[in-house]
DNA sequence: AAGTGAATCAACCGCACTACA
DNA sequence: GTGTAGTGCGGTTGATTCACT
């Protein structure tokens, strides 16, 4: 039998999106909204698949998509997360808002898996690798690592509020508990995002009041005391609403003149200083604004 | 400056799941 | 109950960038 394939491949375009079918997929979302992917292509004039579609917009031209490396935190928590759910980078992506399963699969693969590499533990089984093997458990060894959750059908649903905090066994067999390898960071506290939880960064919205904050916002920081240090908790999500609305405006806008009155409205919005003004546009990395204004690179967090 | 291998990450592929007729 | 369409997910690929010689 076989499934037909998603769409018909013939004569359909493959491989990088230039900055017009960004464009017209972000313009005919924005107007649209979210509907049946497969149509999408055709209504938005694509010459792609609904799934690639999909895809570009989820993995890179949502609005809500925070950029750059992941933070030291973000990482940390990853790590907890695989050590309780294994590959499945959709579940983990889930506790990340702005984060897609595809940058975390990434990320876990090109610098996490390294990482634990070089600290002795196992990244399949978040156990230590033994330097000495004793033969009862070479034969254990052999066998397939399983993640710690297999299989679709078989797979038992988690609740969220059950994942509990991990505790690894060194190659010495002391125990330790991952969460004080996490700078004393409990994950589980903050599985469960509350609107008052959401992080932004303290160049982005009306709301930052200590100075003593850096305006950078750099992923990796290199002090490991201060990972929230370029980051705040939003006291009040109607506080990040208004920004959201602005972007939202002006992506609707994205074809007309209006969209640059818009964009300095927006502007205006999150900061009356100028500098900060850059700041924030650096913030922002809207990908399509960046297109559209030569915008330099830099972190959007929420 | 050129060559080469490693690292990165966007995008693709194919399977699984769900909803619906 | 069965088949199909639509979508989501995880594994993999390959183009590009980076670092080093």
């Amino acid at each position: 039998m076989g499934r037909q394939p998603c769409c018909d491949k013939v004569g359909l375009k493959k491989g990088p999106w230039t900055g017009d079918e960004d464009r017209k997929l972000i313009n005919f979302i924005l107007n649209n909204g979210q509907c049946c992917w497969r149509a999408v292509p055709k209504l938005a004039g694509l010459l792609r698949c609904g799934k690639s579609c999909r895809l570009r917009w989820t993995n890179y031209l949502r609005p809500d998509l925070k950029r750059g490396l992941l933070s030291e935190y973000e990482e940390k928590m990853v790590i907890d997360l695989h050590a309780q759910l294994g590959n499945r980078w959709s579940k983990i992506a889930s506790h990340l808002p702005g984060r897609t399963d595809n940058e975390i699969k990434n990320h876990w693969n090109t610098h996490i898996k390294k990482k634990l590499k070089k600290m002795d533990i196992d990244p399949i089984t978040h156990k230590p690798l033994r330097t000495i093997t004793q033969p009862s458990e070479k034969i254990q060894e052999n066998q397939p690592q399983q993640p710690p959750i297999q299989g679709k059908t078989e797979e038992k649903e988690i609740d969220d509020s059950s994942i509990m905090q991990s505790t690894m066994t060194q190659s010495n067999g002391e125990e330790f508990n991952l969460m004080e390898v996490n700078n004393g960071f409990c994950t589980n506290e903050v599985l469960l995002i509350q609107r008052n939880e959401i992080l932004v960064s303290n160049n982005f919205g009306p709301t930052p009041t200590n100075s003593s904050i850096s305006p950078s916002c750099s992923s990796s920081s290199s002090n490991n005391n201060n990972i929230f240090g370029d980051m705040q908790f939003l006291e009040n999500l109607d506080q990040w609403q208004p920004e959201m609305d602005h972007i939202n405006k002006m992506g609707t806008l994205w074809d007309d003149d209006e969209f640059l009155s818009n964009l300095d409205l927006f502007l205006n919005h999150s900061s009356s200083d100028e500098n900060n003004r850059n700041d924030v546009i650096n913030a922002a990395e809207y990908p399509l604004l960046s297109q559209e204004l030569q915008i330099s690179t830099g972190d959007w967090h929420r």
